[in-house]
DNA sequence: TCTGGGGTCCTAGGACCC
DNA sequence: TCTGGGGTCCTAGGACCC
């Protein structure tokens, strides 16, 4: 069957952090909220109508808006209320991409015997999330999963904006460039410094135009997505490719000792997290800020995936030592590590005797990558073929 | 006015292999 | 002595997203 119509939902929850504090204490709805007090990790729309925004520095913010209650940040209230909203959308339809902790694309295509049409649809998941989690929330529907997600940021706060099938493009191109999913500060000036300030605009000059401006796989992605072209699919269980910590110094110069003191951290926490998602990496990053607000990043791979905390850490002092001239010179304001390559396909192949219907196989495969490599490597084993001379488990290096 | 903490994806060059 | 095309892996940097 060929599906036709906007199908797509991208579900957005508004000003996410603030909004739960809103909810949860209710002397501050209606009034100017921001989370977090060095920098803006949040703000309500009242405190946004005053100019303040994500990531601005508490001194600007407050200064713009000196009634704005500024509150702590509860993570595990956030995390919680995610869970909540991911629920409902997982009892809408099984085929929801998590982008991120406040927002998801949902595909809803095949519901409408059972659902109704994706305007519905999105109303009605607006109306639960608010009922059921008790905040605001904001659909964009449309054919593809990019002009959904440009739908709902032009329906915020609390909208809900259906792109009509056939008035695709009279919807995108009037609007601003860095309306689109992957243009910011730098391709903005870049288009603008050429007199493209509209997406109409952008659609209008050659594919190849772009390309030289912004480099191959970035100009025809923006020539795509100005003609509406988005072939993406939703993808359900997707994981994260990587794992990391960072933290902040501020300006105070850190001895040798007070950076190893703050790796030490920065690893414990990361090493934790991975084995309490039964995750091992390869690569181990170092990065850096310095001072002047420049960065450097730093990695070694390692021969075999590990989420020991000793191995990471050992890796990463090494990285830390070779930075040390530039530590000295440029002074250091962040350290952050990370962990990537997770569950790095290095796969490593044993071929094994195949008794059909012993339901053996798989035991005798595990045991022998773990004797051989560790139990960490055992995390994936996969049957391949029909041949019955052979199982061929997959399992990462 | 000084800029947090968590990520993703792309580019480009060099090493290395067949 | 000079030399190809194709591929993977690793490292470093940068843009972008929430």
């Amino acid at each position: 069957m060929v599906r036709v119509g906007a199908s797509i939902l991208h579900a957005d929850l508004d000003a996410f952090y603030a909004s739960v504090e809103q909810r949860d204490d209710p002397r501050l709805r209606g009034r100017p909220v921001i989370v977090g007090g060095g920098v803006v990790l949040a703000c309500s729309y009242e405190a946004k109508a005053r100019g303040v925004r994500t990531a601005m520095g508490g001194r600007q913010a407050r200064r713009l808006c000196p009634d704005a209650v500024v509150v702590q940040p509860r993570m595990a209230a956030y995390s919680a209320a995610s869970k909540a909203v991911f629920r409902v959308f997982r009892d809408t339809t099984p085929s929801v991409e998590g982008i991120s902790i406040d927002e998801a694309f949902l595909d809803v295509g095949g519901l409408r015997k059972i659902s109704g049409t994706p305007s519905e649809i999105a109303l009605r998941l607006r109306e639960r999330v608010r009922r059921e989690v008790g905040l605001p929330i904001t659909v964009g529907v449309a054919k593809t999963k990019f002009l959904a997600k440009v739908a709902s940021g032009v329906a915020k706060p609390d909208g809900l904006l259906v792109v009509p099938v056939g008035g695709e493009l009279a919807f995108l191109h009037p609007l601003p460039v860095e309306r689109l999913w992957g243009v910011g500060p730098v391709t903005s000036a870049k288009l603008r410094d050429r007199g493209l300030r509209t997406v109409g605009a952008v659609a209008r000059i050659g594919e190849a135009a772009l390309v030289s401006m912004l480099g191959v796989a970035a100009g025809r992605h923006l020539h795509a997505l100005a003609h509406n072209h988005d072939p993406r699919t939703i993808q359900t269980g997707r994981r994260r490719g990587s794992i990391g910590a960072q933290r902040a110094l501020g300006r105070s110069p850190r001895t040798p000792r007070d950076l190893d003191a703050v790796l030490c951290g920065l690893v414990d926490r990361v090493a934790r997290r991975m084995r309490a998602a039964g995750r091992v990496g390869r690569t181990v990053m170092l990065r850096l800020r310095f001072d002047d607000f420049s960065r450097a990043a730093r990695s070694h791979t390692l021969p075999r995936a590990t989420s020991n905390t000793g191995t990471i850490l050992e890796a990463l002092r090494g990285l830390l030592s070779a930075a040390m001239p530039m530590i000295d010179e440029r002074g250091v304001t962040l350290v952050g590590v990370a962990v990537g390559n997770l569950d790095d396909g290095k796969a490593v192949q044993l071929m094994l005797p195949f008794d059909p219907g012993s339901g053996a196989e798989l035991d005798v495969a595990v045991d022998a990558v773990r004797d051989r490599f560790g139990s960490s490597a055992v995390t994936r084993a996969v049957l391949l073929g029909r041949d019955p001379g052979l199982a061929m488990p997959m399992l990462p290096d």
